[in-house]
RNA sequence: CGGGGCGUAGCUCAGCUUGGCAGAGCGCUCGGUUUGGGUCCGAGAGGUCGUCGGUUCAAAUCCGGCCGCCCCGACCA
């Protein structure tokens, strides 16, 4: 094996990565259909440790899990007009069923806000009904034309939030919970430092009246829209008759919001953290955490290593440690570290003779590539050794992209400027401008309102478009 | 849907200009060898050359239709 193919480094072309590095550490495959995508198991792996931190801190909130049909009738669609007119071209319909034409189509789920309001104007009859607080694990489908592994696949697995609630109160105070859930999700479990904001009216959810976002740069300077929640008034609950009674036996609507997060973020987790060896895993969600490769020569050695090998894997699955053993005969050490470091593996214990004599491992930090990130660490108390490192790792990873990202982002009061900085990151600017400003800027410079994130300066300033005085900044950047 | 590129082994591709036995590297299987940063040797398996038609004694190769994929644009979690 003299030489395999390498990755062509993220410098040269960045796409190119990401494709091929995808595949080659066996996150997903195409589908046969264009646009669709096969999740493998390394890859489903991630996905439910991501669902596993999402899905307790969702429930801390009394959010409960249920389940609703993937075929919505045509007519729900249309009860909302910016809801169908945002969804219309990205629709697949079902027309005929077990060989009949149908009477009305039936449109595969793009999202459920209809299909939950129909159910809910049902359930809900009484402000004791209320708060009502679900959520689902599933897949939706949006026809789309330009499609990209992970990051937008004619169908996608995510989880959507949709809640009901008494008051326009506790409706925003719930569209902004959840966002916190996922900044904090983000920020403590991917290591990515997103940031949290409003969406201008243009990039708002088709029927919502406020659309929050995480947004995040990628490690080409592009944003990536990494999870998000709506508060949606009372225009889904006029729209399916969702309405309670009061204490004061008054018929009021409800209040609703939605909110999701998709297998996009496994996109955001590797366009973050990623280097030109592959992928790099943030240990809290690491399917393995650390990857064992034992080394030997001869049977005598293997017996002796593979015996320490055992061990240590066991103490180290007795600290909760997400441990894999490379026991592959015919690959050499070699080609096995290359290997886990292509599939961002954190950690890895290398094992050999010289370690069993001594007591020791080799242990070395994915984060830190070359004999820099390794260290030879006594056998004794590994699990805590390791269990250290990882939080270091995770830490680390955090600290780089932060610096990236602030790097990469640059206050710019002229248009000149503003161009220079969208295009490696982000623009960080006052803004004033209508939505036909934003459209002007779009088309001169790709770039778009990333969002107005919520930590605001205060005080004012001079758009730097317009040159009207304006009261809050806006991050722009170019999107995927 | 507009512009460009491409369909040959699981993958990356050569062969096509000038028609004449279906190829290489990687991967896979078997045997041996090796193993502390992408081991080496040997033997194998594997292809209706996207598809339909045309030209020809003869088509992966020339001509036409269709299908599909990739990249760039418009649309998007």
């Amino acid at each position: 094996m003299a030489k395999q193919d390498k990755l062509t480094p993220r410098s040269e072309d960045f796409n190119d990565w990401y494709n091929a590095v995808v595949q080659k550490a066996d996150l997903a495959d195409y589908g046969p259909v264009r646009g669709t995508m096969i999740v493998k198991p390394y890859g489903w792996a991630l996905w439910e440790n991501i669902q596993g931190a999402l899905d307790s801190r969702f429930k801390a909130t009394g959010v409960q899990n249920a389940g609703f049909p993937m075929f919505i009738p045509m007519s729900f669609l249309q009860k909302e007009a910016a809801h169908v007119e945002g969804f219309a071209p990205e629709l697949a319909v079902v027309t005929i069923g077990g060989g009949q034409e149908l009477a009305e189509p039936i449109v595969v789920r793009p999202t459920s806000e209809t299909m939950i309001g129909h159910a809910y104007s049902n359930w809900i009859q009484s402000y004791r009904d209320l708060p009502l607080l679900l959520n689902m694990w599933n897949s939706v489908v949006r026809w789309e034309l330009r499609t990209k592994l992970f990051l937008r696949t004619l169908e996608f697995y995510w989880q959507e939030g949709h809640t009901a609630h008494a008051t326009a109160e506790e409706c925003d105070e719930r569209t902004r919970m959840m966002l916190d859930v996922y900044t904090d999700f983000a920020v403590n479990e991917a290591a990515i430092p997103v940031i949290p904001g409003v969406k201008s009216e243009m990039e708002r959810f088709a029927g919502a009246n406020q659309t929050l976002t995480i947004e995040a740069m990628m490690g080409d300077g592009k944003a990536l829209q990494s999870g998000t929640s709506h508060n949606l008034g009372e225009n889904f609950a006029k729209a399916f008759d969702i309405q309670y009674l009061d204490k004061n036996n008054e018929l009021q609507y409800a209040w609703t919001t939605s909110w999701g997060l998709s297998t996009r973020f496994i996109g955001a987790i590797i366009m973050t953290h990623g280097d030109d060896n592959g992928l790099i895993m943030p240990p809290r969600l690491a399917p393995y955490q650390v990857v064992i490769v034992p080394i030997y020569k001869n049977e005598e050695e293997q017996v002796s290593v593979l015996e320490a090998t055992n061990r240590i894997q066991q103490e180290l699955v007795a600290a909760g440690i997400r441990v894999k053993v490379d026991d592959r005969e015919n690959l050499s050490p070699g080609f096995k570290f290359n290997d886990w470091e292509l599939r961002g593996v954190p950690a890895r214990i290398e094992i050999g003779p010289r370690d069993v004599e001594k007591n020791s491992v080799a242990l070395a930090r994915r984060d830190v590539p070359g004999r820099e990130g390794k260290q030879f660490v006594s056998q004794e108390g590994l699990g805590q050794t390791v269990a250290d490192l990882l939080v270091e790792i995770q830490q680390a990873l955090l600290d780089r992209a932060t610096k990236f990202r602030d790097d990469n982002t640059h206050d710019v009061e002229n248009y000149d400027d503003f161009k220079t900085a969208v295009s490696t990151g982000f623009a960080r600017v006052w803004w004033a401008g209508d939505n036909a400003d934003e459209t002007r800027v779009k088309e001169e410079t790709k770039a778009t309102i990333r969002c107005f994130p919520i930590a605001q300066p205060g005080g004012s300033g001079t758009c730097f478009y317009t040159g009207k005085p304006a009261d809050k900044i806006a991050i722009f950047g170019r999107a995927y």
